[in-house]
DNA sequence: TGTACATCAGTGAACGCGCGTTCACTGATGTAC
DNA sequence: TGTACATCAGTGAACGCGCGTTCACTGATGTAC
């Protein structure tokens, strides 16, 4: 047994005995609970300054004045500003993520359409609701920032939802009349090679064709979400809203997924 | 006639009369011509150093020591840092606009999908030789700056030649077999009127459910390149060559473009 | 053609700002016996 | 349970940096007559 979950039981003991588990929901110290909520506010007040003013004006001054404290203390909880920011990448692929699987509770599981639907219109939803944290995750990256290992996953978290969907089309259309990869649909080698090897991380059983177009309708989705944010419809599809659902249509057509 | 011109007259007059054409090649005085190849020679540094860093580490005073002279003479050329930066957008859609524009020039003007493929090669290439210059056009816009209306023709020349491209596509089939717009291919209202505005700017006598096509494959192929350059298919799709050439050839059929 | 004046390019110092990060420190909280 | 010690959070001053922009100025170039 180590010496700190020996600590743990012990406080354990204590607490029990002493009536004091109302106080202490979690078996924490009162400076493990102010560590963590003072972390969830610092991020969440760099979250407001992102949202307000975008990645490269966030800055660890600012964000510990808004606080009242000495910017020196923040070092205390997050060792530099680029880890601040990994944090912040790291809460926004979770949010948008978490927002792409919500969407899919609100169909039939069965109506593969409808779910790439929801999970398109839920993405472009929660990018024009966080602006900047769209940019950050998916924009120019910040200049001198290295994504960390840490970011892979969460980053991971859409395209693993769009990648289950395509499995279930695949699995469910059981050999139906239009089941066979059309001939131009060949794909040439380095990409069969890495089409099969995403379809394995997040579509398993889809075959290299369908991964492909399902790659494609992947880029034109964030290409499109992007023009729209950064200013490349001005004057063109300015509201861009039935440009976007004509487009998941024709997408979800040009997958093959049915009406 | 204007004082200006007459001073010109006389200046043209006295250089007929003392051979000084030679020397003067344009009518311009010494500081007219030193003005204008220092202005080119600020563009460029600061050029050379959004390529090397990007645009939010582009300074006005770094540019200046580069050149050798106080920043503060930086102000005879450009009146704010917001003044330079414009002056590299437009440089930058001119480039890509120009590259887009040559690659028409390599293939049969008849061969439509050729000119296609190329323009969307043309565009490629030019985003990974100059990753900073397309994430200064294409991607997050750069905070507290807000792009000015001289910004807009240059921009605008690569969709007019993806528009071009479109027209010469639509007014050669001739009313062929496969010539009228599909069923599905009704537009809903909003953006009927849309693509019909775009169509009449760069693409005339193109019918809107083209149009839209056209737009679907043009944020399809902006969204391919920007997730390539911004590090999205890290892992997935990592040299995207093979993706993007097949990508290009199924828009084409998405569009509907003859072999 | 020569001269007096006007225009313009470029200088160097300064203003005022904000930033990330470090460091020695105080005082509160937690730990071991 | 009480006490001595260790750990940790937070402070405030400082370092060193770079930035955009202004301003009064000098000296060269251009203009009018």
């Amino acid at each position: 047994m180590t010496r700190v979950s020996r600590a743990l039981l012990c406080l354990l003991i204590d607490a029990l005995i002493h009536g004091k588990l109302a106080v202490m929901t979690a078996i924490q110290t009162a400076r493990q609970r102010a560590r963590s909520e003072l972390t969830a506010e610092i991020k969440a007040e760099a979250r407001r300054q992102l949202a307000a003013e975008g990645a490269q004006r966030l800055s660890l001054r600012a964000v510990a004045r808004e606080l009242g404290m000495a910017s020196s203390a923040l070092y205390r909880y997050f060792p530099s500003r680029d880890d601040l920011l990994t944090a912040l990448i790291i809460d926004a692929y979770d949010s948008i993520g978490e927002s792409a699987e919500r969407s899919g509770g609100l169909v039939r599981a069965a109506d593969i359409r409808a779910r790439w639907r929801a999970c398109c219109h839920a993405v472009r939803g929660w990018a024009l609701a966080h602006p900047h944290e769209y940019a950050l995750i998916y924009g120019s990256p910040v200049p001198g920032y290295q994504a960390p290992q840490e970011t892979v996953a969460p980053a991971i978290r859409v395209p693993a939802i769009l990648g289950g969907l395509l499995a279930d089309f695949w699995s469910a259309r059981a050999a139906g009349p239009a089941g066979a990869a059309r001939p131009e649909d060949l794909l040439p080698q380095p990409l069969a090679g890495q089409a099969r090897e995403v379809a394995a991380a997040v579509a398993p059983g889809v075959p290299g064709p369908l991964m492909a177009r399902g790659l494609i309708a992947w880029t034109q989705l964030f290409g499109m979400i992007s023009f729209e944010l950064f200013g490349q419809f001005a004057g063109t599809a300015d509201p861009a809203d039935a440009l976007f659902a004509y487009a998941i249509d024709q997408m979800a057509d040009f997958i093959g997924l049915p009406q």
